[in-house]
RNA sequence: GGCUCGUUGGUCAAGCGGUCAAGACGCUGCCCUCUCACGGCAGAAUCAGCGGUUCGAUUCCGCUACGAGCUGCCA
C-alpha cells in the first residue's frame, strides 16, 4: 500500500480558527498514526481575501502546537510549489480545465454579472442563483471568436442534469445526491485563478494526497468533486470530513465569542498543549477514555473511524479545567517561569515570588487568575470586619480582636530569624492551646487580617512567612486599630 | 425554498439488538484541611417525538420536529 499522505490547506485570511487547528490535528494524527506524510499547502486562490501576514500565522502556529508538517512551501519534495498562487503561474490549473474541455466535462462561459443576476431567484429569503448552461451551446467557432476578442470568462464544470453521483466519506458513509442538484460551478475565474473547487481535485492528485481530512462544510459539494476526478479517470482519495465545532449556541465559533482562534486563546493566558489536546477530543475520544493526553498519546491512540458526525460545542470551562490539569502537571521551575509576568504585575516588593508561585499552582486554571489570588500581597484590600466572624473556627470581631492583641507581643518578641511557617505555625498553635482556644480561632484572625480577604492561596502563617516579620506586625496593628474603632 | 448531514444528561462523550445506559467537565453534598483550592467519596441529571421490524430496541427502517452545512468568479 502506498504511504498515507494527508494535507492541511489553509486560506491565509487571518487567526487560525479553532475549527482549522482541530482539522489540522486531526490530518496530522491521521498521518501520522500510519508514519505517513503531512503536506502543508496554502491556498491563496482568493485575491480579495488575502491578509498580509497571515501565512506566518499559519507557520507559527503549525509550529507551536507541534504538527510538524514533512512538505510545504519552505520544505519542497518534489510535489512543489505548495503554494497555490505560485502554482497558477506555472498555468496549470489552466491546462488541466481544458483537459477538461475538451472531454466535454467542462465550458467556457461569457456570461457577465448582469446576465448571471437575472438567473436569480429567491428562495425562502435566500438568493439563489443556478446556471442554466447558457454558454455551453455556444459553438466551437464562437467561443474561440469571444477569445481572441479578448472577452472575460471563466470555465464551468459541465455537470449532467440527470441520474445521481454517490461518494463515500470514512465518517458518514456513501452519500448519494440528484445529479439536477449539481450546478455548473466555475473551475477557473475570470481573473486566471482556480476556485478552490477546482484547485483542491488538482492539487489533491498531483501531490498524491491519499486521505483528504477538512470540514464538513465541504460534505455537499463532494459529489461534483468526485465527477471531476472521474472526469479526469482520476483515483478518489479517502474522504474524512469532520464535525462541526460551535458555541454555546449551536451555530458556527465566531470572532463575536472571543475565542473563536488559537492565537485568542492563547491571549487568553492558555496553554498550546491544553489547547491541543481539548480540542482533540471535540469530535473524537479514545477507546481507552483517556482524556489528558500529549501530542505522541494522541497519534498512537487516534482511529478516526471513531469520530463523531454530530457537531460539538466549544466547552470554554472544560478548557479551562484541563488548563488546569496542565498547570498542575507542569514542574515547579516551568510554572514559575510562565507565571512570573503574572506575579509581577501584582506585587512590585520584595517577596519570595517562587513561594507565591507554588502557592498559586493548583489553584489556577490560567495565568490570569493568579492576579485576584494574591493581590494581598501587596497591600491589603478595603474590608469589612464582618469577615472575622466565622462560625466554624468560633470566633467574631469581637474575639478576633482579643485573640490579636494578645498574640501582637507573642509574635513581636519570636525571633525574626525563625520566621518560617513550620516554627509560627507551632508558636500559634501553642499559644492556642495554652488559652484554651480552637486553632482556627487563632488562625483565623490573623489571616484575616494579613490579607482582609475571604480565603487565600495558603494559611496565615505562610502569609507571615512570606510577609516578614515588620510588613506582619504592622498588618495586625492595623487590623487591631480597625477592629478597635468599627466594633 | 431545495439538497445533504446530524440529534445519548447543561456540555464533551462511550455504546454498535438483551447494559442497573460508561467516563469527564460543570453542579450539589460529605471527608481532608491554618481559609480557599488540590485530593478522596457520594449524588442529582440523558437515549428529541411518533410509528414500524423484532421475543426484545438507545442501537435497524420510516415519518415528524428541531439544529447545522451547502445552495458565491469564499474557502
Amino acid at each position: 500500500m502506498d504511504k498515507l499522505r494527508t494535507r492541511f490547506a489553509p486560506s491565509p485570511t487571518g487567526r487560525m480558527h479553532v475549527g482549522n487547528l482541530r482539522t489540522a490535528l486531526y490530518a496530522y494524527l491521521i498521518t501520522k498514526h500510519e508514519n505517513g506524510d503531512f503536506i502543508l499547502r496554502i491556498e491563496d486562490t482568493d485575491q480579495e481575501r488575502y491578509v498580509e501576514g497571515a501565512v506566518d500565522i499559519i507557520y507559527r502556529t503549525m509550529e507551536k502546537t507541534g504538527l510538524i508538517h514533512d512538505e510545504g512551501p519552505d520544505k519542497d519534495k518534489g510535489y512543489g510549489p505548495y503554494v497555490q498562487s505560485d502554482r497558477q503561474k506555472s498555468g496549470i490549473y489552466l491546462e488541466y480545465a481544458k483537459k477538461l474541455i475538451e472531454k466535454g466535462e467542462a465550458y467556457y462561459c461569457f456570461c457577465d454579472k448582469e446576465r448571471l443576476a437575472t438567473l436569480n431567484r429567491v428562495e425562502g429569503g435566500k438568493e439563489i442563483n443556478v446556471y442554466d448552461k447558457h454558454c455551453l451551446s455556444l459553438s466551437k467557432e464562437e467561443v474561440e471568436a469571444n477569445l481572441a476578442k479578448g472577452m472575460p470568462y471563466v470555465i464551468r464544470q459541465n455537470n449532467p442534469n440527470t441520474g445521481t453521483t454517490t461518494f463515500h466519506d470514512e465518517i458518514y458513509g456513501d452519500i448519494t445526491v440528484d445529479n439536477s442538484e449539481l450546478d455548473d460551478m466555475i473551475l477557473i475565474k475570470s481573473d486566471g485563478f482556480p476556485t478552490y473547487n477546482f484547485a483542491n481535485v488538482v492539487d489533491d492528485h498531483l501531490m498524491k494526497i491519499t486521505h483528504v481530512v477538512r470540514g464538513n462544510e465541504y460534505l455537499s459539494s463532494s459529489p461534483k468533486y468526485n465527477r471531476l476526478y472521474e472526469a479526469f479517470g482520476w483515483e478518489v482519495p479517502v474522504y474524512v470530513h469532520c464535525p462541526l465545532i460551535t458555541d454555546e449556541n449551536h451555530t458556527k465559533l465566531s470572532k463575536r465569542c472571543g475565542h473563536s482562534s488559537y492565537e485568542d486563546l492563547i491571549d487568553q493566558g492558555f496553554l498550546t498543549e491544553a489547547v491541543v489536546n481539548f480540542v482533540a477530543l471535540l469530535g473524537w475520544s479514545p477507546e481507552n477514555n483517556q482524556e489528558i493526553m500529549s501530542l505522541d498519546e494522541l497519534i498512537a491512540n487516534f482511529d478516526y473511524r471513531h469520530m463523531s458526525k454530530s457537531p460539538a460545542v466549544f466547552d470554554y470551562t472544560k478548557l479551562k479545567w484541563m488548563n488546569g490539569e496542565y498547570l498542575k502537571a507542569m514542574d515547579e521551575d516551568k510554572f514559575y517561569e510562565m507565571a512570573l509576568p503574572y506575579l509581577k504585575e501584582v506585587i512590585t516588593k520584595d517577596y519570595d515570588l517562587k513561594k507565591i508561585s507554588n502557592m498559586v499552582k493548583t489553584r489556577i486554571e490560567i495565568f490570569p487568575d493568579i492576579k485576584d489570588h494574591i493581590d494581598f500581597f501587596e497591600s491589603v484590600p478595603e474590608y469589612s470586619i464582618e469577615m472575622y466572624t466565622h462560625k466554624k473556627m468560633k470566633t467574631d470581631a469581637q474575639i478576633s480582636l482579643t485573640v490579636l492583641k494578645e498574640l501582637l507581643p507573642v509574635l513581636k518578641d519570636f525571633d525574626a530569624a525563625s520566621y518560617n511557617n513550620d516554627a509560627l505555625y507551632q508558636l500559634l498553635v501553642d499559644f492556642a492551646q495554652t488559652h484554651e482556644l480552637k486553632n482556627g480561632t487563632v488562625l483565623w484572625p490573623i489571616r484575616t487580617a494579613l490579607s482582609g480577604k475571604q480565603m487565600t492561596p495558603c494559611g496565615a502563617t505562610e502569609i507571615l512567612e512570606v510577609l516578614g516579620k515588620d510588613e506582619s506586625l504592622a498588618r495586625i496593628e492595623a487590623a487591631i486599630a480597625k477592629l478597635e474603632s468599627e466594633s
